[in-house]
DNA sequence: GTAAGAATGAGAACTACTATCATTATATAT
DNA sequence: ATATATAATGATAGTAGTTCTCATTCTTAC
């Protein structure tokens, strides 16, 4: 998705909710669309630019995540990491790298997708667990660390 | 795997590494067996009881998944989970619950989990990127939030 | 242009976790 | 069995990531 059209989703979700489109906010955005996979607070303020505190980009991302247009992902100790939610950038799996931990994300293409959601109704369904979601890690080397 | 199988097996590991089996040690492994699902330090702190401290629970887990005894799981904002490595439990995988946040083990039937391999193997080959394991989490309402 | 409300920045505070160190327990050698 | 060396524990201080507070600045609506 191109920024601008990305830009005029983020800006429509957040005028229905009340909430300013703000150049902070739209400088965050702008960092997670150009990102390979999500970004933590720490990251984000190294892209971002130093000048942006800190506290503002953990509040920005809270904000973002009240209003869904972002997701939090914790797959790494301690940290928080955050992507543009999927109604945004569409449904994905992540790499992630077991020795640089590295989270890359990846498209899976609709056959496999489908097979990955048939599987993951029937597992549940043993459960009696009515699933909403899924979420799959393919763990490995990446091609830096290998 | 009843409790002193798995007690002979961790047994066995940690003298292998010539660490010792303590009476602390052997706590945290029986509650993390008699758990269904992945428990953090503060978690085990109220299990196990208020005499162990926190810092030892914190150690012991260090200790724990140095010697591969347990694996660490970041499903859960700020808060590291463990549970029994897989080469004592078996490979599973996880229902998360949306609502409270609790997670359940949940063992696959082996056709089910031969069809996650194969569909995890085609999408990270399409991405040039061998994979050492996978992560299945499968969110939904669990039966008590239902 | 002004008033009301929202967003920001700076820094204090909180929480999960880690490190330190003195004390206690365990294992090995004699 | 005792002494000695090494490992584990408990108490507490320290750290990192994150959240909260509040005064100031920016927007929006009138």
């Amino acid at each position: 998705m191109p920024i601008h059209s990305l830009d005029r989703d983020v800006e429509e979700r957040l005028s229905d909710r009340d909430v300013r489109y703000t150049r902070g906010r739209r400088r965050v955005v702008a960092a997670l669309h150009e990102a390979d996979g999500p970004m933590s607070a720490a990251e984000l303020h190294g892209k971002v630019g130093a000048d942006v505190p800190l506290s503002s980009l953990y509040r920005t991302l809270a904000v973002l995540e009240e209003t869904e247009v972002v997701m939090p992902h914790f797959g790494a100790r301690g940290i928080t990491r955050y992507e543009l939610a999927e109604w945004l950038t569409g449904h994905h799996h992540h790499l992630v790298c077991v020795d640089c931990g590295t989270v890359d994300d990846i498209n899976v293409p609709p056959q496999h997708e489908a097979a990955v959601r048939v599987l993951v109704e029937k597992i549940a369904a043993a459960a009696a667990f009515s699933p909403s979601a899924h979420v799959l890690e393919i763990e490995g080397s990446c091609s830096r660390c290998r």
